[in-house]
DNA sequence: TTGTAAGCGTTATCAC
DNA sequence: GTGATAACGCTTACAA
């Protein structure tokens, strides 16, 4: 039982040849019922599998697409990946999952595998340290086709799924504008990255659309983590003249400020509002809920997952697709001041 | 610059074999350096990159490992897959991601594609639906190695990697005789999966070497979800006796519990305690965090990974190998009535 | 040290 | 309708 069985086994027990098994397992239409029945219930018979491998190398797909992602253990990319699955699962397609951890040489190396492996296309969240675009252009020199989701890079030829950080950022301070916050500080990650930039991008604009001074020395560059946004927040209430909201750009950091905030002896909402950002699981959860900005991250890994069925429906409409999601701002408890949690 | 190259491009260049060509990328000892560096050099010149496909093809391995969870979105089983691809990435080799959403239909399907897609192995949390185990007889059939984590199943020739559960129950539940419950329910998931049958089991011995009384009407199968502990817990206050404590063997159950506890007007730890189980990140990122007993998920897909190097390593030593992780109670607010948190 | 040729399992292009 | 054969890109005896 070891042996695999190929089109040749179950040929030979026909007396017939491997091609016309071929046809009559493909259903060709000049293969005689007849036939097609007998080879279908010897294959099924002989528990024969069809090689996938070796369809891939004589037809140059292989019905697999890579995803690159930072980490799989974040909720966000976790729940991207998922709605990549179900979506290209229907497909007959598999997925291959890499992780960079935001290094440009895992990304370079796990670009070159992929190729290797002859995926039909790669879907990616391309790392801060990306900085050269040439490595990628490698896939498209190879065609295969390339989407970026959530963080992008432009690139000719290259579709992009994302969502309005601008608009996040935007709404997040807006609403802590009009519950009466005066001086909203910003806590952000790496604005080299485009997704960061942006968000401070709306939280700087809407600031100045509402008349409010937009103090640099408010905004705070952070490494992504919990025990960055408490450290920084202890610091910054030192101030003289310390502000009464922060947005935040990762709900990481703001859950460091909400708990340094109560390690100060600050109340939340009533002394100090917070919004963070990705609507990652736990601002729900807990007690103190924390207001933040949805993703809608199932929704972006179906998109993307969608571009890449279109661009390989029609190869010939070689045109690039922007799909930009419109987030979501949930109040919670973390700035409920005079409007309730939702 | 959309054709791909192959070893015959080079070798065609270089006036020599394709053969030869192959041999020097593999630096084979028979090949002269001169050789040898010529023809890395044109390689790497004319942008070569090795087709795994065909390579496969002709190894018979693939250099590729498929993971079935029941889906990817929990942070256990991301947590376990991450740990599965940081150890097997260092050796080449690609993690093939599949979902069952506890769907026999699903399991079985995913199994077939995945020995179709030639991978080297099969990694899985084998869904509780999954009754027949002829399904899975076709991967050790097929030669591809076949590991079980967390919900594993007895089968000959297949190596496990699990939790003590049934030590997982047992401490949950001595940890709330300890801090004075006197009347500790049960809230499980359905038992005909083992994992969830041994943390029962754990619950009752516990009683019973403590000299509690055991009552079936304490237990209760719901299904895994915040939504059913909340409304189960709600239904169960009513009676005329309620428990003063639920261990759960879920933290979402958990989680609803808790939430139902306190809109009913209860105190959480002081008239009511809970223990979850899985230590999910809400659990300790919640104001009143939840006790719950830690699975070490990372450790356990990189056990597994470990395990699967291994058996390919001697795949002559057929023994297979049975890991059983031990469970960590983490004692935090929701049951801290003398213990502090931790 | 290098060339020749077969083979991995399919499918596609000719023939008949 | 079915058979023979080449091809996908690579490795590996066996020769030379």
């Amino acid at each position: 039982m070891k042996k695999k069985i190929t089109i040749y086994d179950i040929a030979k027990k026909l007396n017939i040849t491997a091609a016309t098994v071929s046809r009559a397992l493909n259903d060709n239409p000049k293969i005689s019922p007849k036939t097609k029945e007998l080879v279908k219930a010897t294959a099924e018979n002989m528990n024969y599998e069809q090689n996938r491998v070796a369809l891939a190398l004589k037809s140059g797909k292989s019905n697999t697409i890579g995803v690159i992602v930072p980490r799989i253990d974040r909720d966000f990319f976790a729940t991207i990946i998922k709605g990549i699955e179900d979506e290209l699962h229907p497909y007959g397609y598999h997925i291959i999952i890499c992780q960079t951890y935001d290094l440009k040489e895992r990304e370079i190396e796990n670009i070159t595998t992929l190729l290797n492996a002859q995926v039909d296309g790669i879907l990616m969240s391309i790392s801060n340290s990306m900085t050269e675009v040439s490595e990628l252009q490698r896939v498209l020199n190879k065609n295969v086709p390339l989407i970026f989701f959530d963080r992008k890079r432009d690139m000719e030829g290259v579709s992009t799924v994302t969502i309005d950080d601008f608009a996040g950022g935007y709404k997040a301070t807006e609403h802590l504008i009009n519950i009466g916050c005066k001086k909203i500080a910003h806590f952000t990650v790496d604005r080299t990255s485009e997704i960061y930039k942006l968000r401070f991008e709306g939280y700087k604009q809407a600031l100045l659309d509402h008349g409010l001074e937009y103090n640099p020395e408010n905004v705070l560059e952070l490494e992504n983590s919990y025990d960055d946004g408490k450290k920084a927040i202890e610091k910054f209430l030192m101030s003289s003249n310390p502000p009464d909201a922060v947005f935040s750009s990762s709900d990481y950091i703001a859950l460091g400020i909400i708990q340094g905030l109560r390690s100060m002896g600050y109340n939340v909402p009533e002394d100090f509002c917070v919004v963070g950002f990705s609507n990652e699981p736990f601002t729900k959860f807990m007690e103190l809920s924390i207001s933040s900005v949805e993703q809608f991250p199932l929704e972006m890994g179906k998109t993307t997952a969608k571009v890449f069925l279109e661009q390989v429906r029609d190869n010939n409409g070689q045109v690039e697709k922007k799909v930009v999601l419109e987030p979501k701002l949930h109040i919670r408890m973390s700035s409920s001041k005079e409007i309730n949690a939702s």
